[in-house]
DNA sequence: ATGAACTCTATTAGATCAGTAGGATTAGTA
DNA sequence: TACTAATCCTACTGATCTAATAGAGTTCAT
């Protein structure tokens, strides 16, 4: 269950975006804003703009802008954008795997972690992540003190 | 958010030695139960036995057994054996990163996934996973039906 | 003694990850 | 028209991880 750098940078960029949205903004202007390699994260925003979280302008003034307002863009766009789907198991869909005998529940294990960090990344938008104000039920699994506590 | 194949057969093959409380079951035994590569598993296993998951005994009539009952093992026991941490950003744990300006919320968000996964994989232990009654909690992330539709 | 079984070290082929290099193309401006 | 700013595109690299195998050593019951 790691966060490859591409999603981590992925939401960084658009969340600079989200804050800026009245001129478009180069991949210089967000590699500066938010200390990220500037290579790297062209082949990000390609992908972004692939997908069409983004649009992008070339040449003199160009950039890139969010495609959709922020509040129509989901964290789990984001990172699918760049990643595909979010959760898998040895590279399949939880829901097509099986098991023989005495593992046969796993299967409904890992739907189980697959919807949970759905409700998470599906239900917050970048306007909820550049505001600080993450919906309700995401607040909830934060509140608790030892959630910032390491196992 | 990908499952790994040492995560996996290791629930599997611990599964398989709480079906069989009785008497060890050798690696041979758990890799045919299961299906899976011999050698392979092996190594897993002792990362299990390192981590105190499993008992081994070598010799003729030895093999592997659980250390506790399967009730007092849970999943995120066996995962974090084999794994490590449970939930990683570039391998950083979540509170162990932080952002500038737009994306300062982003740090909020990875300590409610991880959170979300504990609280999948420390509420459900080897026991409900074999008998297949999966915790209350769940039971109610995966009864949804789009829970087991693909995105 | 014999053989069944775990323990340990080493190695490997392939994939993925993070990042870089460099040129081609597009577009605004003087 | 030239210049410059910017995206687009292809290719490549080094490091790490993943899944798996090989083979020798050790323990123990019979």
């Amino acid at each position: 269950m790691q966060v490859t750098a591409r999603a981590e940078y992925a939401l960084r960029a658009v969340a600079e975006l989200a804050a800026e949205p009245e001129r478009p903004l180069s991949r210089n202007d967000l590699a500066e804003a938010q200390g990220l390699p500037g290579k790297f994260l062209e082949s990000i925003l390609r992908d972004l703009v692939r997908d069409g979280i983004l649009t992008s302008r070339r040449g003199a003034g160009g950039g890139f802008q969010l495609a959709r307002s922020p509040g129509e863009i989901t964290l789990a766009d984001v990172m699918r954008a760049v990643d595909g789907p979010l959760a898998a198991v040895r590279g399949v869909a939880p829901e097509g795997v099986s098991y023989p005998g005495a593992a046969q529940a796993l299967t409904d294990v890992w739907v189980a972690v697959r919807a949970a960090v759905r409700e998470i990344l599906e239900s917050t938008t970048v306007a909820d992540l550049v505001a600080g104000r993450l919906p309700e039920s995401v607040q909830r699994l934060i509140s608790s003190e030892d959630a910032w506590h390491r196992r």
